[in-house]
DNA sequence: GTCTATACTTTGATAGAC
DNA sequence: GTCTATCAAAGTATAGAC
């Protein structure tokens, strides 16, 4: 946070906390307290705590986009790209920054922070279903199989992956449904 | 909430407003006033607000477990069972109960309020790799298919089926999620 | 742009009367 | 068992000086 001016570092702990503690969890005392900045600062960037979090909810979500993309366009067929995404390293402990969001009554019903996170994952859905079309084009993908139910079970997947991994406290649970799903769509098992 | 004394009222309310709103979204003002019963009534059955959660939250838990339990022990096959567990009508849009808490970072530093989560997706995972395990000697699945990998997927989709419908404001997206799972597990489409 | 002072509400609980 | 004070702290701002 160091090389930061003071707006971006209210962002900065914004987005850290939104994704520790949600929406609801969060103040502005301890955003403020976390970026070192005072009252009269945070309100003189920002309206207020709504205005504040769909900053820090913006970046969160292109963030995530451009490192699901990162994945979808590195080296492999269709199907390797799939694998990768699923496999990247993330830590999983902690959930998803985006996903987690969905779950806070708030900010779902407030039309302004809720956008960022349906164009997220409508994106995602998309994108994971181009991948797949292209998959079963190449003939690595079941023919019978609707690459955008299969796309929507795949983002399930990585998002209930999230949740498992908090519930039993370990990250292995994340590998494990992502690797069972993997199996599922007959790629083969990874290096872990 | 009719037939209820003052202590079940409190511990349904409390189950309900943790289902909508999470712990750190729950007051005990709002829990009195949902079961309308004023602050010396709570305070009197239960040491505060950790307490009635604990009390929720157990209960929440035990009906998860029962209504899985009803899927996975009704007619046709052990695949079948599996099918029908995961196309089991839910309010998608509401959520998981139970894994809704697993975001919330009081609920899972309290080893109290964690444990009816770990114990319960412990439970359920358990429960559906045994049904997977039959389900392969039945010849109705994979032979090369690891059971409990499979099982984790299955519930990792049904936790992040919810998520997708939230995100999207639709049930469908729940619904997807599972049919493009059970299209992985070669199970036929569903009616709907 | 940042700081301090002030204000009003909600949170989570305790005390004691009935 | 339930009700009505009462309370200290935190939440979410606004006002105005610097």
């Amino acid at each position: 946070m160091y090389g930061m001016d003071t707006r971006e570092r209210l962002i900065q702990s914004t987005r850290e906390l939104l994704w520790e503690r949600g929406y609801v969890g969060t103040s502005p005392k301890a955003i403020q307290e976390r970026a070192g900045a005072g009252q009269g600062s945070m309100y003189h960037h920002f309206r207020g705590k709504p205005d504040l979090a769909r900053a820090a909810i913006d970046r969160s979500a292109t963030e995530l986009r451009d490192r699901a993309q990162a994945a979808f366009t590195g080296p492999g067929t269709a199907l390797e790209q799939v694998a990768a995404y699923l496999r990247r390293e993330r830590d999983a402990l902690k959930g998803c920054p985006v996903g987690r969001l969905t779950q806070d009554p708030d900010v779902m019903k407030d039309p302004e922070l809720r956008e960022p996170i349906e164009r997220t994952f409508s994106w995602l859905t998309g994108r994971l279903t181009e991948s797949l079309t292209r998959a079963r084009d190449d003939g690595d993908l079941g023919a019978g199989l609707d690459p955008a139910a299969t796309a929507t079970a795949l983002v399930a997947v990585v998002q209930g992956g999230y949740v498992l991994a908090r519930a039993t406290g370990s990250a292995a649970a994340y590998a494990q449904a992502v690797e069972g799903a993997l199996a599922l769509l007959a790629v083969r098992p990874g290096e872990d």
